[in-house]
DNA sequence: CGAAAATTTGACATGACTCAACTGGAGTGG
DNA sequence: CCACTCCAGTTGAGTCATGTCAAATTTTCG
């Protein structure tokens, strides 16, 4: 259960035995069928949660009831609002598994303890919080410089897998174009 | 020259007059003239910049050499390539003053004491990318779910001095529209 | 198997871009 | 202090990428 978190982690920062237990005794497991709402729009995120099987998408809801999505996170990435989170205020967004998935979890409480008895995540989570912000830079660039068909194109290359297990229209959704215009793209890509 | 800094690092959490004196003095000034170029593509960032005086531009330069601006800076905040720095690898984006500026400066070598004297500054650093990574997020849903309008006038209420501050072609730029269009947009503004 | 959801396709609409011309300051040098 | 240049901003015409809506088709899943 534990030996892929903690491979993950040991990549940023070398961690001793005692202090992955420590770091294991705190995860809580959380198992959660497909479908499954782990947080919404006005609720305060209660946890961060790191996947050790399944997918999850990330979204906000716009004006005209329509979704979209933000982040898809599968197997070795976290999710939470990260804002919220922290901060204990009312979250935008929403989080919610599109597989069934299986969950570690960090509460307010046991991530204070953990950084309380282990300092070093202190460091971990920065890094892990940086490499995020990284990538939201360079979508960010991309959304503005690339056309559709570019950004699709970057998305397959980058996230093959997805691919196949996540329907397309929630691709378009998260490449911010319409499933219709998505649709074209492909098509067109066929042709050529 | 560091009530401003420290009043702020304050916000995140509380620090003792030693602690402080000890991060003013690994702190190096660096007062740069308008148009100065503090970091290129291909170059990995050297440094962490606070702003005490001064505003300056990040940004991308895409396939049609045009500049595609990530952010705007000003006093109080912190300005850097975080992936570049602290990945020590080749940065993508430039980093450029539009006003005479006045930094406080951390390099690797400075922050890393910093970290290893005052731990604290662990937290203090994850909760500034914490806030930053929030607020990328937001920024990103505005690009997908609103009009060109509605992002322009998001702009003007968040950041009103600005608009004094900097050419509107940046900002058109930050905006991820067409200079001629944001000059439309305004326009069409004005007659309502 | 059947209903509901996802995808495709086509016609049409539109927001935003490009290009080019014009306007209006803000220096700068004679 | 004027004339000149240069850059930012505006405006208009034409175009293009992408959106919307509706219908047809395919896939998924209870």
């Amino acid at each position: 259960m534990f030996t892929e978190i903690n491979n993950n982690l040991n990549k940023y920062e070398q961690l001793t035995i005692q202090e992955l237990s420590i770091f294991n005794s705190l995860l809580q497991v959380k198992k959660v069928p497909r479908k499954s709402l782990l947080l919404s729009k006005g609720e305060v995120c209660k946890y961060e949660a790191f996947i050790v099987k399944g997918c999850i998408k990330t979204y906000f809801i716009d004006e005209n009831e329509k979704e979209v999505i933000l982040t898809f996170s599968v197997e070795n990435w976290w999710v939470s609002d990260i804002g919220s989170f922290h901060e204990q205020i009312p979250s935008k967004m929403y989080i919610e598994t599109i597989e069934d998935s299986e969950l570690l979890i960090l509460t307010r409480e046991t991530k204070a303890e953990l950084l309380y008895k282990v300092p070093k995540f202190e460091k971990i989570f920065r890094l892990l919080v940086q490499r995020h912000l990284a990538s939201y830079q360079e979508r960010h660039f991309e959304m503005i410089a690339l056309s559709a068909q570019e950004r699709y194109l970057i998305f397959l290359k980058k996230y093959p897998s997805l691919t196949q297990r996540v329907p397309q229209h929630l691709i378009a959704s998260y490449l911010g174009v319409s499933p219709e215009f998505l649709s074209k793209v492909r098509a067109k890509l066929v042709k050529q």
